[in-house]
DNA sequence: TCAAAAGTGTTCGAACTACACCCATGT
DNA sequence: ACATGGGTGTAGTTCGAACACTTTTGA
């Protein structure tokens, strides 16, 4: 019962993704404490012509939800996220004022590295995460959702890394879940704390010309990652690291009783 | 850019629902170990005629996800959830053979109290969770997923009392811990941990009729949940309790740049 | 030699585990 | 009275927070 609706008329599928990077280091000593960073696009047609937005697109026939949020991601910032996971599916009937729309979005992390090639022009810009401008839609509570995501995850697994380049010190590892957890941490306890959890190498070498003694240089290894979960391989919500395929799975609609 | 497809080439909208509840207590005096069980409707057309598959159907244009997913589950085994919230969205390209099928999946917590009035028919079986019979598409990888995030879910939020009826003993809680986790509980520590969490109310009433010392019974008071997330509302993941409306927010694709 | 961050050691208390033990009821 | 789960007490352990302290560099 109640199946078949014809194709015509049917909700619209679009993928968005909240992207986050850290603002570039003024100094480029590791005193300032960075910010997080979210691009949003200006739509350029109604509904909601003028404001801004969480860059996105309808969802291609043949190609895959996290593909699709990674397009989405590189034609507006001009990189390739370090991070990529499914958030959440919205679609609610009244969000989007014309036609029903459901959105499935994605949120990725984005190196710290590679953030001063950002495109920026008017119809792109990045906004500090405590500064949104007044968004279209309910972006802002998305926002907000994936905000939230990131901030549980980082306090049990090993994402910072992703907001950073290949080699970080400790310091800068720390400055990112400072800036994320908007709250001070303790030096002596974060080191500890990071190098049980396995996750971290050190290189050997050790960052020169700071103003005193020099701290050494880590990388992530992600071979050492904990326990993945069961579930679909990489499993959206609590794996893994972007890149690799297939999270997602096959099913279609079943008849009921 | 990529973005006027037209109507023509859009994938279809499905929402499917994990159900989980718990086999009736056979004795009824809670020595028997309860077991996970799901229901599974039998498809009756093409692809995969005869293969046994989530309940679930084509999403309608004015319904929301979670209201096409209480409908769903009800249609299936008559029963209202105590529990339902987003498990993910799948959504690979070729994961039905003949057209793209992007599926919203829900995962749902019923109460055992009802589980007695739940259809049963040819076409609608309840399958114990280790004894699943070969599925349609991929949905035992959904399953399995469900499953992780049932079980992970479980261990720091108090979820148990959705498979249960109004009132329950401790030692009727901690077996569905044990029956989810499938593990052996410490009743001590486990009644502990439960009356720290502050969300378990002594009714003052006994359950009279055991083989020995009356149990107290208990019910769940879900004023004094713990904090729920910030973000949307009950916030899909990590909040919260079915029926509440408005999980979903509103979002339309948006060009970029 | 001094400032400042890197890095180490130690103590404290909360939270969880294991397990001994008493309590109340039906038979 | 006694078997059986209901329910309480308590000691050991683990883990993170707090913070004193030593080390290493540039200026």
């Amino acid at each position: 019962m109640s199946q078949q609706h014809g194709h015509g008329a049917q909700a619209r599928l679009a993928v968005s993704t909240v992207i986050f990077a850290l603002s570039p280091d003024v100094d480029g000593d590791g005193v300032e404490r960075p910010s997080l960073r979210i691009p949003l696009v200006r739509r350029l047609r109604e509904p909601g012509a003028g404001r801004w937005a969480l860059p996105g697109g309808w969802l291609p026939v043949d190609e895959s939800l996290e593909a699709a949020a990674a397009r989405t991601l590189h034609e507006t910032t001009g990189l390739a996220p370090k991070y990529l996971e499914q958030l959440y599916t919205f679609g609610e009937p009244d969000r989007s004022p014309d036609e029903r729309v459901v959105s499935v979005v994605y949120w990725a992390l984005v190196h710290s590295d590679e953030v001063e090639r950002a495109v920026a022009d008017e119809n792109v810009q990045w906004f500090d995460e405590d500064e949104l401008p007044h968004l279209a839609f309910d972006h802002h509570e998305i926002i907000d959702y994936a905000l939230w995501r990131l901030r549980t995850k980082l306090e049990y697994s090993g994402i910072a890394h992703a907001l950073l380049g290949e080699r970080f010190t400790m310091a800068e590892l720390r400055g990112v879940h400072e800036a994320v957890l908007r709250k001070r941490l303790d030096p002596a306890n974060f080191r500890r704390t990071m190098e049980a959890s396995g996750t971290l190498v050190d290189t050997g070498e050790r960052l020169a010309g700071t103003r005193h003694r020099p701290p050494a240089l880590y990388r992530f290894d992600a071979s050492r990652t904990p326990a993945a979960p069961p579930p679909t391989d990489a499993a959206a919500h609590d794996a893994a690291h972007a890149s690799s395929a297939s999270h997602d799975a096959a099913h279609a609609a079943s008849a009921s009783a």
